[in-house]
DNA sequence: ATGTCCCCGGTTCGGGGA
């Protein structure tokens, strides 16, 4: 099974991209964010019409998630329990939740396609949201593999934190002063791993971007961040046999800001393979 | 260069977000 996660910045102004991509790689699930529609605006019949299923959470034109999936899409979840909300000037846990979070079960994976806050800048009160929302998905995994912990529990999406100093090439993004990459973003993502996940991609794609800044031109100039990531408990890791950053997806015609980032299983059970076969 | 791109409201532009 090939699996992939993509920030892809309005998917109604990509749809064709999007899912020529899909079809291309040979991509069973593809985890994506920022769809910034609602569901009833979703472009489903180009996803259905290249066999995917969809499902997608959004509540207005910011953030948004959505699965599509060659495979069957069972038990969603439009949040994960404990995930705090956020309104500008609001305060309290009255606060609403965003549509940041899909959870669902596809090819016996526990799969969240999560678009964890930007938090904007140090000390701005989206900032603490992030790393509020960020510390409530790690207690979420630490329970849901203390209750199983053999599950292949997948999370991937835009974590907004560049882990290490060789993630970021963004001159703009300055330690100190800038939100990604400050201690506190860094603590948290490596709490996720401490809650029992790894990146299973890095390993296997040790360097390069997945997300450069519209602005200055940061494509060409190779100045971007490793911001998208795939991680995964034991039981998914075990499961993983190959990995790619599909770059080329920044070149071209009106692209996302960031490339999608696939990873191939090696599944027990039935062949799930879709491919011809070639002797 | 506050340098781009996307959404919305309700319209040819400003505001918000990233």
């Amino acid at each position: 099974m090939r699996l992939a996660t993509w920030n892809v910045n309005s998917i109604r102004a990509r749809v064709a991209r999007t899912v020529d991509f899909a079809v291309r790689e040979h991509i069973d699930v593809l985890a994506m964010q920022e769809i910034k529609c609602t569901p009833e605006q979703f472009p489903y019949a180009e996803f259905e019409a290249a066999g995917y299923e969809v499902v997608a959470h959004g509540l207005n034109q910011w953030n948004g998630v959505a699965i599509a999936s060659r495979v069957p899409i069972e038990d969603v979840e439009h949040a994960f329990p404990g995930m705090p909300g956020f309104a500008k000037g609001v305060e309290g846990p009255e606060q609403p939740q965003e549509a940041r979070a899909l959870g669902a079960t596809v090819g016996g994976i526990r799969l969240w396609s999560l678009y964890v806050p930007n938090g904007r800048s140090l000390g701005d009160p989206h900032y603490y949201y992030k790393l509020d929302w960020l510390s409530a998905l790690a207690e979420h995994t630490s329970a849901s593999l203390a209750e199983n912990p053999d599950l292949a529990l997948a999370l991937v999406g835009d974590f907004n934190i560049a882990p290490t100093d060789a993630d970021n090439g963004d001159p703009a993004v300055v330690p100190g002063f800038s939100t990604h990459v400050s201690p506190p973003e860094r603590e948290a993502f490596a709490a996720l791993e401490a809650a029992g996940l790894q990146d299973v991609v890095r390993p296997l794609v040790p360097t390069g971007y997945t997300y450069w800044d519209y602005k200055r031109l940061r494509f060409p100039r190779n100045e971007g961040m490793r911001i998208d990531f795939i991680l995964g408990s034991h039981a998914f890791a075990d499961a993983v046999a190959g990995a790619s950053i599909h770059r080329d997806e920044r070149k071209g015609e009106a692209p996302s800001d960031h490339v999608p980032v696939v990873v191939d299983l090696d599944l027990a059970g039935p062949d799930d393979d879709d491919r011809p076969m070639i002797f």
